[in-house]
DNA sequence: AGAAAGCCTCGGCCGC
DNA sequence: TGCGGCCGAGGCTTTC
C-alpha cells in the first residue's frame, strides 16, 4: 500500500517528534535485516534527538544530532504515533491493529512512541541510508527530471517498469504507475524509447496531476482507474474492457481502448 | 488457492 | 570473447 503519498503523510506525522529525545529503540530481526546486527538499531538510536524529517521517494528519513535514521515500509507498513495513524484508511486489509505486528519503533523521553506496524514483515529500518541510490522524487517531479528518467539505450524497458525503477524515479509504486498511465492514455508495455513527444508531454501532465489529485483525495488507492481494478472491470472513461497482465513484474491494469 | 500496493538478489542478455 | 550494466523473474513474508 504505501507509495510516496502515504510515506509523505507518515513524514508529516513524524514531524511531531522533532525535538524529542529517544530513550529506547527496538527492531525485530526482519525489520533490522539491512543492519549489521539485529541489535544495531537499539544501540545506535539511544539518546539521539530528532532534528528534522525528510523523505526521498518511499524512504522516510529522520534527522538527528547523530546518525540519520531511515524507515522503509514495504507493502503493508504503517507509521503510528501512540497508536494514532495520523490519517484514516491507510491500513492494509482489515484496518486492524495488532500489537504483534509492531516490528520496530522509538520511545521518547516524553513517553510517546513512534512505531512501525507491519503485518507482512517487509518494512525495514536503516542507519545512515544512502540517498544516492534513489532517483528524482516523485512528489516534486519536473519535466526535465522526467525526461532524464526516460532516457534509454535502444528501446529500453516498458514504460511501467521504468516508472517503478526507484533509482530513476523515487516514490512511484504499482498503483500510482497504473494511474498515471491510465490518465496519460499510454499502454504500460510501451518501451520508453518508443514514446513520442506528445506521449512524453501527456505523461508529465498525468504524473503531476496524479500526485496532486490523489494526494488531495487521500492516497495511492484513490485513483480514477481503481474502480475497474478487478477481473472483468470496465474502463470508467470509455467503458471498454480493462486488460490485466504482469508488466514490470507487477500486476497491471490498463484500458484496452484508450491505452493502446 | 492465489494474489498482494515493496524491494532485493540472481542470472541471462545486450552492446561496447 | 570479456565485461559491465540493464532488465526480467523469482523470492521474501504473512494475510485475506
Amino acid at each position: 500500500m504505501p507509495e510516496v503519498l502515504e510515506i509523505e503523510s507518515y513524514r508529516q506525522l513524524a514531524e511531531r517528534v522533532v525535538g524529542a529525545t529517544i530513550v529506547r529503540g527496538w527492531a525485530d530481526a526482519y525489520a533490522a535485516k539491512k543492519l549489521a546486527t539485529p541489535g544495531a538499531w537499539a544501540r545506535a538510536v539511544r539518546g539521539l534527538t530528532i532534528t528534522d524529517t525528510t523523505r526521498r521517494g518511499k524512504l522516510l528519513v529522520l534527522g538527528t544530532d547523530g546518525v540519520t535514521l531511515g524507515l522503509r515500509f514495504g507493502m503493508t507498513g504503517v507509521l503510528l504515533l501512540d497508536g494514532d495513524a495520523g490519517i484514516e484508511g491507510l491500513f492494509y486489509g482489515p484496518h486492524d491493529f495488532r500489537a504483534a505486528w509492531v516490528r520496530a519503533g522509538l520511545e521518547f523521553a516524553d513517553g510517546r512512541r513512534l512505531v512501525v506496524h507491519d503485518p507482512r514483515r517487509l518494512a525495514r529500518v536503516e542507519l545512515d541510508p544512502d540517498l544516492d541510490e534513489l532517483g528524482a522524487d516523485a512528489l516534486s517531479m519536473t519535466r526535465p527530471a522526467l525526461e532524464a528518467a526516460l532516457v534509454s539505450r535502444g528501446e529500453g524497458p516498458a514504460i511501467k517498469a521504468r516508472l517503478l525503477d526507484q533509482s530513476r524515479i523515487a516514490g512511484v509504486g504499482n498503483l500510482l504507475a497504473d494511474e498515471m498511465l491510465f490518465r496519460a492514455g499510454i499502454d504500460p508495455r510501451t518501451p520508453v524509447g518508443r514514446l513520442v513527444p506528445t506521449q512524453r508531454a501527456a505523461l508529465y501532465r498525468a504524473f503531476t496531476q496524479t500526485m496532486r489529485t490523489l494526494g488531495k483525495r487521500g492516497g495511492s488507492h484513490t485513483g480514477d482507474h481503481m474502480e475497474a481494478r478487478f477481473p472483468g472491470g470496465l474502463c470508467p472513461r470509455d467503458g471498454a474492457a480493462m486488460r490485466i497482465d504482469t508488466v514490470g513484474g507487477r500486476t497491471t491494469y490498463w484500458c484496452s481502448q484508450h491505452q493502446s
